[in-house]
RNA sequence: GGGGACGUAGUUCAGUUGGUUAGAACGCUGCCCUGUCACGGCAGAGGCCGCGGGUUCGAGUCCCGUCGUCCCCGCCA
């Protein structure tokens, strides 16, 4: 086949650009071939770019040369069809494409380029699997829903631009080859050749550089900015991922929120979706106990204290330990429930227990109650606001031998249980109860969430000491400042997460802005002065000239987009993503590196294979 | 690191209790067809059943190992 040039030509319409109006105009359309129809002596043959579809038509009888070129043409070939547009007699069009009232007569075809056959088309309406999609991956973004959502990825993100600058964000570039500061994720490692055995890191986040910036009085920034945790992956975990990070100085937190909620706004209307604003909000020990979760998806009902459902008596016979929480979940329209879903629910008790450690909780049978307490289970019912077909689960602790369940440490493990068991069940009856159902009103009810008073500390059990919940530049409450030697359990710190229908969206605080606070935060830490200095000496140092209030947050920008696009995985949402095992497979990353670049990096490898 | 699911034609899948020549749809190739739009009709090509080993007279099917993809746990301050 004989390809043409593209010469001076120029387009004069995008593919699903045309319309009635259109009708009897020359027009240049530049595509691909997204299927051909040939019926013998008329080829119909769908233009197509990313802005949609123009059916092109060859009439032997109009025009036998074109007819003749036309007949070559194959899936995924990219030609420039210089025509006219006619209007399409009434009971030829197509209602189901914008441009269906029109075609376009061709009167010259250019091929630009001729294609192999891919292994699998754009116009297929079956789906690769992933490993073939993400090899071809530049085919896979032809689909019309990858075009779509990556669409979607720049409206939002320009969006959020565009909301922050006019709030008074300056974008500022932060680098990607740091420091490694290792404490919480892995660092991705970048080899120094000047300075052999030394390591750039990739960052994490951006995060003392943004604090930095507000030391150096620019007041308001954002980036939205790649980040990288070298960890195992997951449907909504990349090793390189987008966020978009922010920090302010003199905010308080609700100075941060309102930012957030203006520009999350902004993005949501980009996608055409209306939110209400202020976001509920709730704190860190509400949301636990209220769904044994700190990012609750608050389309679900929350889990109840049942404890007035019993009398003391009742909680004697059934051998309830009254010491630890009595709470129960409900998941709502899950209808009858066979025995052998029982046995599994009661299976689903023995394995968050385990997951949960010591914890001595059970998950009660409820139908056994409602047939031995019907009194217990009926208030249990009012109290859950119960329906009929509801699925009801208390969670209570059954009174040991040894009686050694009471400390606040498993009272948190029970509800934490609860929780997962509520999620876990959720997901177990999707398709009979409506709350998760994605077709359903829950796919486009967003319920954003304002998660408050975080935990300053959590406690290592296996390490045996404390370490930061978020980071350890998180302030503490100013109340709390008294509590940091004596009862870091009991600090709470001004650290927020913003959630939307159960995902954890994005997380910040108000920071640390003096020295001596942080100090003793590294002390609570039990990290000495030498080791602080050490690993953060620059930002210690600089914290020293004149720091001002500030605080921020960042978001999970690819999160966002996944959630909009109504995708159940990042990789929708990224154009080039990678597997469960970090690797590329379009272009194979990692791959091993010659001799020569290991030896000007002094780098030694033993082989592995 | 652990658990689970999957791997058969270019693609999506079926393949019974282990039994003759491994099927379908879409795609592809050729022919026919002037109003299709997931065009239609006829004919055809296309298979290391992921890979390696084992059990068996006989393996796509059973067993062991291995590789890959996906999901979950651990991990992700």
């Amino acid at each position: 086949m004989r390809l043409d040039f593209l010469g001076n030509l120029r387009r004069t319409h995008m593919c699903g650009e045309l319309r009635l109006e259109h009708a009897g105009q020359q027009v240049v359309l530049l595509g691909w071939v997204n299927r051909r129809r040939d019926l013998g002596n008329v080829i119909f043959i769908d233009i197509r770019d990313r802005n949609g579809m123009t059916q092109l038509v060859f009439d032997k009888g109009e025009n036998a040369a074109m007819h003749e070129k036309a007949s070559a043409l194959r899936s995924e070939y990219v030609i420039a069809a210089i025509g006219k547009v006619r209007r399409r007699s009434a009971d030829t069009i197509n209602p189901n494409i914008a441009t269906g009232e029109v075609e376009v007569t061709v009167d010259e075809l250019k091929v630009l380029n001729d294609s192999k056959l891919p292994p699998f088309l754009p116009s297929d309406t079956s789906i690769a699997n992933e490993e073939v999609r993400l090899k071809y991956r530049y085919i896979d973004l032809r689909r019309e829903q990858m075009q779509a959502n990556i669409e979607l990825r720049h409206n939002v993100a320009m969006a959020i631009r565009q909301s922050l600058s006019g709030q008074g964000f300056f974008e500022i570039e932060t680098p990607f080859m740091t420091r490694s500061t290792p404490e919480g994720a892995r660092d991705y490692l970048v080899p120094s050749r000047v300075y052999p055995g030394s390591f750039y890191a990739l960052p994490q986040s951006p995060q003392l550089f943004k604090q930095i910036l507000m030391i150096s009085g620019f007041d308001k920034y954002f980036q939205i900015v790649r980040c990288f945790r070298d960890e195992d992956l997951r449907a909504d975990r990349q090793p390189e991922f987008t966020q978009i990070d922010l920090e302010m100085s003199f905010p308080q937190m609700d100075r941060v929120f309102e930012v957030v909620e203006k520009f999350l706004e902004a993005a949501f209307k980009a996608a055409g979706i209306e939110l209400k604003s202020p976001f509920l909000r709730m704190t860190y020990d509400e949301a636990l106990r209220q769904y044994g979760n700190d990012k609750p998806d608050m389309r679900l009902p929350a889990m109840s204290d049942i404890r007035p459902a019993f009398t003391d008596e009742d909680l004697a016979e059934l051998r309830i330990d009254p010491s630890m929480e009595m709470v129960a979940i409900r998941i709502p329209k899950v209808g009858k429930i066979s025995d052998r879903e029982k046995k599994e629910i009661r299976a689903l008790s023995d394995e968050l227990a385990k997951r949960n450690g010591n914890f001595a909780g059970v998950f009660y049978d409820f139908s056994q109650m409602e047939k031995k307490r019907p009194a217990v289970a009926s208030k249990i019912r009012e109290i859950c606001g119960a329906e009929p077909d509801d699925l009801i689960v208390p969670v209570v602790a059954i009174a040991s031998a040894e009686g050694k369940t009471h400390s606040a440490a498993n009272k948190r493990a029970q509800f934490t249980v609860a929780g997962e068991a509520r999620l876990e069940l959720g997901r177990k009856y999707a398709d009979r109860h409506n709350a998760f159902v994605r077709s359903g009103d829950a796919a486009r009810d967003f319920r954003f969430l304002w998660v408050t008073d975080f935990p300053m500390f959590e406690y290592d059990e296996k390490d045996q000491r404390w370490n930061a919940a978020h980071h350890p530049f998180t302030s503490p409450h100013d109340h709390d400042m008294d509590k940091l030697e004596s009862d870091p359990g009991a600090v709470r710190a001004l650290a927020y997460d913003v959630v939307l229908n159960g995902t954890e969206l994005g997380s910040g605080s108000i920071r640390i802005h003096r020295q001596d606070i942080q100090r003793k935060i590294f002390h609570s830490l039990g990290m000495s002065d030498e080791e602080a200095k050490s690993r953060f000496g620059f930002f210690l140092e600089a914290l020293e000239y004149g720091t001002p209030p500030h605080g921020g947050i960042a978001l999970g920008l690819d999160r966002i987009v996944m959630i909009l696009a109504g995708a159940d995985s990042l990789r929708e949402v990224i154009p080039f993503p990678k597997t469960a095992k970090a690797v590329d497979l379009m272009v194979d990353a990692p791959t091993p590196v010659s001799d020569v670049q290991l030896r000007d990096l002094g780098i030694v490898v033993k082989p592995q294979r």
